[in-house]
DNA sequence: CCAAATTTTGTCTATTTGGTCAAAATGCAG
DNA sequence: CTGCATTTTGACCAAATAGACAAAATTTGG
């Protein structure tokens, strides 16, 4: 395949034309791709406006334009770093782990990554909701695949009696919905449970909640192993 | 308390002014208010383009404004209508039914909203991404005191040990972002089935799934009372 | 049929905004 | 220090877009 990404690979950074990257390089395309980040996160790509982010970024807009030449192309960046963590939290679940602890596992993963990076949350939220215009690609793709594996994963759960017998990808769509909520629609809750804002303790009760919840939900009532 | 807004009041639709609605106000206000929950929910407030409403709803630009002075009153009523089928369906729960049946009731009305009505939704779930700039005081207030009352519910079922103790908010939270899922993440959900589109069989899965899970996340596994 | 009210449209304007470009400033290697 | 590459910026442009407005067309009540 020709999958050759450098993605995940590190080592000193290139340019397209294979050149090693400057330290101002660096530094500024970080701040760049920070401060994108939270306009995209808060305005959608629509609302966002290089201005803005130039601003935030505290560069002027046509040295934004030096690093990335058009707003789409800074957004895609955008898109690619958020879709990394993304992409790699699903790696948790240990086929050889007991399923309690694993989903258990994986759910306070997922709860503290909507407390920790809000934003990124909220940035694939809005491609997705527009439709997935630039991330159609990779969701059929690279996502499906992933998932696929996973689900295979709780099939075998299932099949050895130690699950009820779910829809693993419901299951799967379950987590992901219940969890990137505290990031995606945190005004909502913050309006409804009247708190200015999240603390770690609404958090761990959070992940208590649906550790709770979701984990009785799929566990089978008695040691009835299947056939 | 001053809450004298005539939404849910029936009769002829007045105009601000007090005088009753032509024939021609009614059909064209609701042409125009599909056209824009459809563009609004597909681009977001900022992507969405007046002239887009205006092309939508067969409808010249200048006669849209005639309507609706600005793009953002029109975007405000769109939001009105929908926040409408949005608190009804909280209405649902009923503190005298069974508690499985009635969560389980629930999760199917909101499956089904989110299988007729996904703009609806997903215009909504724009409108918090990008922070609830219009629907931030709703929801601290009307949405806030709806939800406080079915809590009160939720927690005498758990009071009374015919639901398991759980923290009634984020169980309705997790209802919530379940089923609001596959309306807002529509084009992610589709990507990883590898479907082209969701069909009343698959929403009927959904619907299975997910009662599945949460009733039986929430019920008591033995017949023993709280006390 | 007539006049008043309502509805519709063509044209125009002000503003926002993504992006350009040449020149100036800065960093850097020998 | 000197000359070359990289970085930064002020000034500018073209396109998109929300909205204004007066005139034309249509509907409605008497």
């Amino acid at each position: 395949m020709a999958n050759n990404r450098q993605t995940t690979l590190d080592g000193p950074q290139r340019t397209s034309d294979g050149k090693k990257k400057t330290r101002i390089q660096l530094k500024n395309e970080k701040k760049i791709l920070d401060a994108a980040q939270e306009v995209f996160a808060e305005f959608g790509f629509h609302g966002a406006t290089v201005d803005r982010i130039a601003e935030k970024a505290d560069i002027s807009k046509p040295n934004l334009h030096y690093y990335f030449k058009t707003k789409k192309g800074l957004y895609i960046a955008v898109l690619r770093r958020t879709l990394e963590i993304w992409l790699a939290s699903l790696a948790l679940l240990d086929p050889d782990g007991d399923p309690a602890k694993e989903l258990a596992n994986y759910i306070s993963e997922k709860v503290e990554m909507s407390r920790r990076f809000p934003t990124a949350s909220r940035v694939f939220a809005n491609e997705i909701l527009q439709g997935a215009p630039i991330l159609e690609d990779t969701l059929k793709t690279e996502l499906r695949d992933i998932v696929a594996q996973k689900v295979c994963v709780i099939r075998h759960w299932i099949d050895t009696g130690r699950l009820a017998d779910i829809d693993p990808y419901h299951l799967l769509f379950l987590i992901w919905a219940a969890t990137q909520h505290y990031a995606d629609f945190l005004p909502q809750v913050k309006a409804v449970l009247d708190v200015k804002r999240l603390t770690k303790e609404n958090f761990a009760q959070i992940d208590r909640s649906l550790c709770d919840i979701i984990v009785r939900g799929v566990i089978p009532r008695d040691g009835a192993k299947a056939d």
